[in-house]
DNA sequence: GTCTATATAATGATAGAC
DNA sequence: GTCTATCATTATATAGAC
């Protein structure tokens, strides 16, 4: 499985053959048949172990307290660094969400997301509540976007990093700045001391 | 190469055999080896021509004038109106961003991507100069975060839309008033008429 | 330019010995 | 559990007639 979940990290489903698995982990092809029935289900397995893994480096944000300026921006830093500690898994899980159809979408929705997403919701909502985050900013929106920041962060240095005036392709440190900053403008601002 | 466009942007490279294109455009398979001398060079024949579709559309909008105010949410709306209007090739171009390697983006970023990018960084640039964008925002940043979520919305629609709380899936309009919003952040706000 | 027919290699999957 | 040997199918690509 973690010859497969390499192979299939770096190159679609169909560009991987059970043969290069069984070189990768040096062992037959026969094998692998014995241990998974068919291709599909090891796929499935290994999509399966790297959800979950993802799920569980995502659950551990939602259990942090403190006020939303402090959770918004570690969100969003945490985010980034759970993908590039786990680079394999994360390109798993995200080509599944931009390849897959309206059936397996929404199982990825319902079954893996959907929970995290909806408890991050609440998390804004109670901030909004507390007049920590503006009132007519949309929570989804704000999680929408930093999602598809740090994704789009991710997924496509290699190009950004040959564009010119892009400082932060090669500097995480300072994507993350520009990130808070940018975070920085749904919230309220803090109540200075006073007259 | 209608009948490779439209395979090519809907599943990878691998898993479209030169038998289904031929049967899609239904001549035979050795007629393809006859006008293209292989699997990768009709790929790139497609990819190419998507390209320089997509660029085309692009460099309408840097041709507008105006302040800031109108042509960053014109940018914004039309860059996410032309992935509509041309799914396929949309598709086409973003799988080779984010599935490519450092030799394929380099040759992407510098052949198709640069020129428009840099065009664009200098209508932020003398907009901030002008006074109608705020000075300490990073161009390159604004210019990220407008196609990170343009790409996000285009791509993950399927899972979003069934996430709850999530009202903007399937509404392209209430997606472009929230960036809309969302953009004037990093506006210098206008002057009121005094008092 | 288009076809039928074919060459050659690789694919997913199985059989059966150890 | 692991292997060698093999099956049926499909892949990319070519040959040569019309």
């Amino acid at each position: 499985m973690h010859a497969a979940r390499k192979l299939f990290s770096n190159s679609p489903y169909s560009a991987v053959s059970m043969s290069a698995i069984a070189e990768e982990a040096g062992v037959s092809k026969a094998n692998l048949y014995h241990h998974f029935p068919s291709k599909d289900a090891l796929f499935m397995a290994v999509l399966r172990c790297a959800c979950s893994d993802s799920a569980a480096l995502l659950s551990q944000v939602s259990g942090e307290s403190g006020d939303v300026r402090r959770s918004l921006k570690s969100l969003a830093l945490r985010q980034l660094h759970n993908m590039q500690a786990d680079p394999e898994g994360a390109r798993l899980v995200l080509r599944e969400i931009f390849d897959s159809g309206p059936e397996r979408g929404k199982l990825l929705a319902e079954q893996i997301l959907r929970d995290n997403f909806s408890a991050k919701v609440r998390m804004l909502r109670s901030a909004q509540n507390r007049g920590e985050l503006k009132a007519d900013v949309d929570p989804a929106f704000v999680l929408f976007m930093i999602s598809a920041a740090n994704i789009m962060y991710f997924q496509s240095r290699e190009v950004m990093k040959h564009l010119p005036d892009v400082t932060f392709a090669e500097d995480a440190d300072r994507f993350g700045d520009l990130m808070a900053d940018f975070l920085a403008c749904w919230l309220v601002p803090e109540r200075g001391p006073g007259p």
